[in-house]
DNA sequence: GGAATAGTGTCTTTTAGACAGTATTCA
DNA sequence: TGAATACTGTCTAAAAGACACTATTCC
């Protein structure tokens, strides 16, 4: 950054100015920190081999919301970019440095936080989970990774069910009337109404955290100018159900417009049933391998290396090619 | 919001805490208003009667950056949301309240502001230029709207010019070698640069601010895990340069995966030209007239009314439908 | 009628989806 | 050999793009 220089007039105006008469907020980074993991101490009798998409929780263990999960963050430092709040967060936290990082929300709802007017930047990570190592507890410091479900139950729940459509006068036509009118600008505006439930699990101590979400989308549509509103919340500290939420939904957003965000999920090789996968636990669906081959192969190189120590024919390893856009 | 139950003994942990005894930044929400209009009092011959792309800024009449040109915005009240700050700010400087406001990127890199210590929050806003009524400057206030232009100069600038590709071994096969090595993980991360130049006009005023950006993308892409440098800036306040960037290319993306968002540009009545053209100068690029008018079908409905005062044919105006997600 | 813009029909190319099939490995 | 997974070829449907065409209004 450009230093900004100053005249002697402007020093005068410094000297006399203080911003910190007025009232400031404390200012948290936050992460959702996701990674593609198996379950391996699975209790079940049942193999589930696939692996789950997750993310990363740590037990509080002091006020408030003691004993509730939470996010990774801590508070900003001053001398530091938020987002490098995030990223030491994160790197305290995981061991991880050069993680892919990116915004996911701001939230600063008064009341949020029962210690006082604190905003939260929470940001979205995405690592390999091999190359991770949590924390050795200092403080008896439990940290975990949960598998994540976020479902649409819009239509299995109350109110008139579904996407609640604002049926209007459409064609009113036949009048001859031509003139433009602005009177009901305002009335049109679109608002839909949708409801997902959240469900945190992790296999090994059976802790399952739950939430339900109701999302109030105005205006037009896009992520940001709609509200959530946490209906139930299990176990989950603040307004984090909210905020993961909202990470999940933003996550299938934006690998849906850059495929290659996925390849952050896993070692530099992969088979391509394993980065199939991801998508599929990103996506929450099923597809056709021959389809997403085709789709996927631009993005990719071979390598000479196979799968090794697998019960039956081993895959080809790629890796992500470096030379695409 | 649900509110938060406190036992006794977490009573007695709060009375003995002091969020404020931490270093706290102060928080600005800014807003980068878009909107479509033409230039009204042209003065060149040739008559450009395209709508433009424009933005609203503000000259400031005090230290720091006296004279430059900067985004509405202000400083975060206690007791209200960071994006409600923006839509108060919005509010203030142009009347509206109803406009579709979203996150664009948090900004905290030291330095930013002389001042000191001060975290922006910014929102883009899109609204129609027919209902925004501009303050009438309190305190001599100069606000006005200038034309955005931003293109991608990446190739004609310095250094190797292009996409600076990692062009690394990519097949170093035939050595019967099939053991998977870790160690060029770090090196194979994609990085790309690019340069963007950023020229903001007014008419009126013969006001031209310009602006050259290095956006350097290191890991896999989207569009926040990477570095902006502003590498010159004319009569730009701050680091809103970077930001106007930011947006403009938010706003491009978001269009592009919502085609909707773009009636909050026009008013509720609109010819499929004036839509077109929306379009046109959003993504600065020509679109082919039929292949718009299938695609943007199924979000717009025919009203009985046409536009008038026009030399030729009259159109048929158009609004939005607000039964369609 | 001419100028200018509004608006449509249809062909081609590209991309996405469905699905049947072959190939290779281990036990 | 069979079980299980890896991998491929090809047909079909849908979406995007190109482009020539007709229609309506004002002057």
């Amino acid at each position: 950054m450009k230093t900004y220089e100053t005249s002697d007039e402007e020093k005068k105006f410094f000297a006399g100015y203080d911003l910190t008469k007025y009232d400031r907020p404390s200012v948290a980074a936050d992460v959702v920190v996701f990674s593609v993991m198996k379950d391996d101490e699975c209790k079940d009798v049942r193999r589930l081999q696939e692996k789950k998409l997750k993310i990363l929780l740590i037990r509080r263990g002091g006020f408030p919301y003691k004993g509730c999960w939470a996010m990774p963050g801590g508070f900003c430092k001053k001398g530091e970019d938020v987002i490098d709040s995030a990223r030491r967060e994160l790197c305290e936290e995981t061991g991880i440095d050069d993680a892919y990082v990116k915004l996911v929300g701001v939230y600063g709802e008064p009341g949020r936080d029962p210690r006082g007017w604190v905003i939260s930047s929470t940001y979205m990570a995405l690592m390999n989970a091999r190359a991770c190592h949590l924390k050795a507890g200092d403080d008896a410091q439990d940290a975990r990774w949960f598998t994540v479900e976020l479902t649409d139950v819009s239509t299995e729940m109350s109110g008139a069910g579904g996407h609640s459509v604002n049926e209007m006068s459409t064609k009113v036509s036949g009048t001859g009337e031509e003139i433009v009118k602005n009177e009901d600008e305002a009335s049109r505006k679109v608002q839909n109404e949708k409801r997902y439930r959240l469900v945190l699990k992790d296999a090994d101590s059976d802790i399952k955290l739950t939430a339900v979400l109701r999302r109030t989308d105005m205006s037009s549509c896009g992520r940001s100018s709609d509200s959530y509103d946490i209906e139930e919340c299990e176990g989950l500290a603040f307004d984090h159900a909210r905020i993961i939420t909202e990470a999940v939904l933003g996550l299938r957003e934006d690998v849906r417009r850059d495929m290659k965000l996925a390849f952050d999920l896993l070692p530099e090789r992969f088979t391509l049933t394993e980065l199939q996968n991801v998508y599929e636990q990103i996506w929450d669906m099923e597809l056709t391998t021959p389809n997403f081959r085709r789709k996927i192969a631009e993005y990719v190189e071979e390598t000479d290396a196979y799968q090794a120590g697998e019960r039956y024919r081993p895959a080809k390893l790629f890796r992500r090619r470096t030379d695409v856009r």
